[in-house]
DNA sequence: AGATTTCGATTGAATGCTCGATCTATTGGG
DNA sequence: CCCAATAGATCGAGCATTCAATCGAAATCT
């Protein structure tokens, strides 16, 4: 009478569960290899729960899509409000670390996984919104002087693919040790390839 | 009665051209979005002909990467018998620029194609061994003196990862301009990072 | 309060189709 | 005459999606 539910914490919004086991599935074992069945037996619920909040598979890959853009660029809009680039990539190099380390699924949605392939019309996760907010973020270091003078796809490339590169192997287990402490060495790196 | 075959240049390999055609569509349109019927009108050959060369769609991707990682290994190894580590890595910074304009297909199988979603046992492309030749480098740089102390994975991470980046961007088209041109800009921003 | 209606949420069996793989038949070069 | 090579029809498993039926909690009525 006093609970609207039999279990004690989980609300077990339908919706989320869904969305967090095709996370887990899709980037552990990839969207082709992961059918409605398995979706619906991790999230514990029926094909017709399923097709009743998503319109079909391919719908599900594109609310994580949506999400894990928008929670990127949330950080984004944050870090960019730090006071020097300096800051901000050093910021953006801690973000990813971090995550990788907390949220393994989400990086490797992110680092891991071709989109392309099955989201019909999606721009490539290298054209979407938080990359060029960091190409911009290396046109205004530039200009003023905070970085080297140099192309600054160039500059997005250098920092993009070396810490996309570094959160792979972490992923993949190639790293032993925590990201943390390869982080001074690829800042380091980094900061010596950017700086003037 | 001279010609062995009618067309006056093409042998026709029908392996060769099975796997040209999968080449193609498995980067163009991914693995599991290329049918064998669309391989088998694209190589302009019969189904039982494919599966006479070829046990299994697996079969052919496996057939891929086996030649391609040869090939890496054959110009990673001459590019070891260069006299130094600067000379060795720009020399593969280049053999990945040229490759990504020439052979933009093979590039792609490289860097943009997720092997282990299809390719059952095989370690993923970061553990093969163009990599570890690649961080084996690396270690030989720093003990020499000729690369700054750094872990060694993470410098083999900074180099590949940027370098791959640049080449997806390019592939992408994104960067509009011949990678010969970004070539200076990324060359000069690995070796600060890299050198002493 | 109790009975009745309503409607979104949920179920899972049924459907239909794509596609990898097989199999039998035919060909033609040595 | 033999056997590798080729052809293409056929099969059947797996899978995304549909659908008719049922549930259950609130809203409305008596």
């Amino acid at each position: 009478m006093v609970a609207t539910s039999i279990d004690p914490v989980g609300k077990k919004d339908p919706k989320e569960e869904i969305m967090k086991a095709a996370l887990k599935l899709f980037t552990e074992k990839g969207y082709f290899n992961t059918s409605i069945a398995d979706i619906r037996q991790l999230a514990d619920v029926s094909t017709g729960t399923i097709y009743h909040y998503f319109k079909n598979k391919e719908a599900i890959a594109d609310a994580l899509f949506e999400e894990v853009v928008h929670s990127l660029e949330d950080s984004i809009r944050e870090i960019r409000k730090l006071s020097n680039t300096f800051e901000r990539l050093r910021a953006i190099v801690e973000l990813f670390f971090e995550l990788a380390e907390n949220e393994p699924e989400i990086m490797r949605f992110i680092v891991a996984v071709r989109h392309q392939e099955f989201l019909g019309n999606r721009p490539a996760l290298s054209l979407s919104s938080p990359f060029q907010k960091l190409t911009q973020i290396m046109e205004e270091g530039i200009r003023t002087g905070e970085l080297r003078r140099m192309d600054p796809l160039v500059a997005s490339g250098v920092f993009y693919g070396t810490v996309a590169r570094m959160v792979l192997l972490r992923l993949e287990g190639v790293l032993e040790k925590r990201l943390e402490w390869y982080l001074l060495d690829t800042w380091t790196a980094i900061w010596r390839a950017l700086s003037p």
